[in-house]
DNA sequence: CTGAAAGCGCTAACAT
DNA sequence: ATGTTAGCGCTTTCAG
């Protein structure tokens, strides 16, 4: 491993304007910032990004904290920001949060702490006022994906408005009773979206002058299979079965389609199913759902991040973040049969 | 932030002794380990990781290459490697290189080579030649999970012989026109494991006698889309339909499931269904599968990585690595129904 | 625009 | 068992 000192030996110059010259700040003449990039690369010199950071006090590192790995929304924000950062020349250091116990509590105390990220990301997780307080006496800034935490900046699409839309694309249809699968209370902890999503549906149908019937409403897991099983009660139901389902997300939509054929059940002639997210399986499944973009919310947080880490480079200021969503309208959904 | 100094005063002691005591090398008696730690507690003192590394020469993170995030095997394997890792108090720093192009190249070149991780774990990713005798020269440990690696130890379990596991559950069932749908080649350049799975199939056909006939092999790209495109066409065939799909992937198996139902055949009766992973998916669509343990896998990729770092911790030596890898049985394979 | 030199916060000999 | 001290390899004032 060459060290900067014989870069700076080869190129005929001082560690200082090396260290300039391959960094970026301050500023080097153009001849000798093109003699250090060659000696650099004749030795194939790589800073030590330990004593970089050191001196500097910046790590080129982002923290991102998951609450799941294998789940489709959350993987993609991670692909989005990974490939992001990597582009502006940051690394990623992943901390998955899955068991919500000590694990958890050592992640912040021990790790975050480490002064090894510059910032944090946080996905779809509702971080406490002190984990959130721990990072802000840090100065380390934080921004939030898919979820809302107080006074965070966070980056969400608004889940009432999209969980109206895409209800409001069935009543639109003429679906008068339409079920809605959502999710358990237990994840409503860390995913406020549960809650949110279900009461954009309910004052869907209240605007419309619709009941909202409880019995209409299975809570499930945000899997196929719990989806599936959810789908299943609405549907089995002897008297006054759902013309339609609306699931809060794509997973569970895909769960209720399957339920509904092996009832017997024609999709959509007899019963429509709408998900949220655009999951890469909807289209397969020619489900009508409100897309969310994920991968673009994950490099939106990264340039979030960016603008408060580099007040200099003047990014163009995004004011508010209102995310998009867009209804997508497929093979599931359809007027309902005549009674 | 507070710093070692501050600590070792609080505590009375010099900073070798703060070192020493938080960090568990060398020996410090009882009593100051736990002055310096109570010393630690009050001031809310963490190490920079940075100034350790530095001093040190290790980092205490754990550099993970991955091909893709949002497939189940990666995510699963990756999610273990992280787990085991947190536990043992290691970082982990994520690469996606999802675009096998120049982003490949500059992680390479740029980022594995700061110095900031102690090792790498690359997961169902052929690492070139080059790419291995930069790792090699850096002295950094690299182990690789899911695909063979040219001189590197790697993990994985023996795809031919799962290959043969799964055909000879199917030829046990007394089928005898054994339809493959199996990776394509593009995929085969950094997976190996399509064309090994490939050939376990035709080894164990071979061997009971039976013959391989190439149109009841189709390519897929490892997707439930890709697999339910591929099984019907195998399944659509006029005449010599087969009577049982053996697929290399339990997504591509759940997609011929699909594909078998929309055709209006009924799995098993119609058609005998295996495939491979045990998928969490698997499970719901009473999928036959060769069980294999991404997660299992990720730890002990970590454990072979531990066992090189920390040579003195005198780990249980493993020495050659046999994945286990175990047929289930569900409900997608039967006998075939009399002709 | 460039160089000299003082650290960044810790660890690891080497002493004691 | 503990203290002293010399770096680890860079970045960044401060001069010039």
């Amino acid at each position: 491993m060459a060290g900067i000192e014989e870069v700076a030996k080869l190129a005929g110059v001082s560690t200082a304007t090396v260290s300039r010259a391959l960094s970026g700040n301050g500023s080097v003449s153009e001849p000798t910032k093109l003699k250090v990039e060659l000696a650099a690369d004749a030795l194939g010199y790589v800073v030590s990004s330990n004593a970089s950071s050191l001196a500097s006090g910046r790590t080129r590192n982002i923290g991102v904290v998951v609450p799941f790995l294998n789940r489709w929304f959350f993987s993609t924000v991670l692909e989005g920001a990974q490939q992001a950062l990597l582009r502006d020349g940051y690394d990623v250091t992943l901390y998955n949060l899955a068991g919500n116990g000590s694990e958890r509590q050592s992640v912040f105390e021990h790790f975050l702490l480490r002064q090894r990220v510059d910032a944090v990301i946080a996905i779809s997780l509702e971080l406490t006022g002190d984990e959130v307080a721990r990072l802000h006496r840090l100065k380390k800034p934080l921004v939030g994906v898919g979820g809302p935490i107080p006074g965070v900046r966070t980056l969400a699409v608004d889940d009432a408005a999209v969980a109206r839309l895409a209800t409001d694309h069935l009543i639109a249809l003429g679906h008068r009773r339409i079920g809605h699968i959502g999710g358990v209370l237990e994840l409503d902890v860390d995913f406020h979206l549960p809650s949110s999503r279900r009461v954009g549906y309910e004052s869907a149908l209240v605007d419309a002058g619709l009941p909202v019937d409880p019995a209409l409403f299975r809570p499930a897991d945000f899997t196929i299979q719990g989806g599936y099983q959810a789908a299943k009660q609405l549907l089995g139901s002897p008297h006054g079965r759902p013309s339609a389902i609306y699931a809060a997300s794509d997973e569970m939509a895909i769960g209720a389609i399957l339920a509904a054929k092996d009832l017997g059940l024609s999709v959509p002639r007899d019963v429509s199913i709408i998900g949220i997210d655009d999951h890469d399986l909807a289209d397969f499944f020619g489900l009508s759902t409100v897309a969310q973009y994920p991968r673009a919310q994950g490099e939106k947080a990264v340039q979030m991040l960016m603008e408060e880490l580099h007040p200099e480079r003047n990014y163009p200021v995004q004011p508010s973040v209102a995310l998009p969503f867009d209804l997508v309208v497929r093979s599931s959904t359809a007027t309902p049969a005549p009674a």
